[in-house]
DNA sequence: CCATGTGAACGCTTTCACAGCT
DNA sequence: AGCTGTGAAAGCGTTCACATGG
């Protein structure tokens, strides 16, 4: 059976497939490992480590073909199949803010649904997918195949939420909150809190003159 | 000399740290490492191996002392020290939303200023430090000792604003954009775009059952 | 020559399993 | 008994080093 990517060498093809669209962007079609370990700062040997494990023919003499990476990783990972349909939970600030987000444009993530306990603010804000009280939620998100979660929510009532959505059946959350989150085995949590990234860097700092 | 430690070990002491202030404010004051391994997921023997970093005795014969372990925690990595004085650059509407984000409070992290190439935008916004237009950058870094930048900017600017940045003393930088920026040894970038995080989600997904 | 791809070695992280303490 | 702390083993991921190919 086909070998299982680890979660280091999957955080890695994502970067780089973004990196390929970068490139493509450049009209930049080939690009060799040592090419790639310069602006990323991962080995040559664990990229192309790491390519590998696409079990795809992308590389030409002069490197690998740009876009055939591109693809083969999103096609490896799962990214280029079905429709990912999210929600954004707590529409704050922070919420808010990503309603107007554009960045999900060319991919299949999709924002199907926003959530917020005050249904005034359900009514003030616009979006280009509806807004609805918390009280809607459970419906909203199983009649609309919602799988992956935004959330936003304050920091108090984060895990309350992250329990009440994986009850829902959500499979992964994205946290903006600095909370952890107690989820239960097959669901996924990723942390973006911005204090979390700051105190890793921080901490990075600390540690690398021993 | 004292060990070092590794950065998954540092980013899951991070994360503990936040348990144990949550931990606090429920008056939960004594807990053990198979309690952190059903709320978190490590497994237990980790826990106690990254506890026994710290080099402390905050052990009692019940488990952990909460709060003994989250200072010493924080002090172990350099959290505890002095104030790091970071920057906000790009003031779009993820931008301006953080300009109002309160959970610094209690840490020594602290936003000193606020970066926008629109000066008018500057002039619109409110907050509690000054915003600049981008001409001034690299005199407020400078003057005002900033070591590390929020980085906000739209996708397309993320690589040369960051090398600017890092030209003009910053150290670390928070890149909510999806872009993978290259920067010289020393400087510490993390990661935090919803998309990298949806797409890690879905990727894990895709793998979990081989 | 300059690429990739990969078995084998290495080194790091996690886990096991148990000694030691309260 | 139940806990922590930790040598030793196991498990993984990365890196080396070289065979292979254009």
């Amino acid at each position: 059976m086909k070998q299982t990517i680890s979660k280091p060498a999957r955080e890695r093809l994502i970067k780089l497939a973004r990196l390929m669209e970068l490139l493509e962007n450049e009209s930049c079609f080939v690009i060799t490992s040592s090419e790639i370990q310069k602006k990323t700062g991962w080995t040559d040997a664990t990229i192309r480590r790491d390519i590998s494990f696409l079990e795809t023919d992308c590389a030409t003499p002069n490197g690998y073909d740009v876009s055939c990476l591109r693809s083969a990783i999103y096609r490896e990972l799962g990214l280029d199949a079905d429709e990912k349909r999210c929600c954004i939970v707590g529409l704050g600030k922070l919420g808010s803010a990503l309603l107007e987000y554009s960045g999900f444009a060319g991919t299949l993530f999709k924002i199907v649904a926003g959530f917020d306990s005050s249904a005034n603010r359900c009514e003030t804000l616009a979006a280009d997918f509806p807004l609805y009280p918390t009280s809607r939620m459970e419906s909203v998100i199983k009649n609309e195949n919602i799988e992956y979660a935004i959330l936003t929510v304050p920091e108090k009532s984060a895990q309350q939420t992250a329990s009440k959505l994986v009850q829902m059946g959500i499979k992964g959350i994205v946290n903006y909150t600095p909370a952890v989150l107690s989820v239960p085995e097959g669901v996924y949590v990723e942390n973006i809190s911005v204090l979390d990234a700051l105190q890793k860097i921080a901490a990075s700092q600390k540690n690398e003159n021993l």
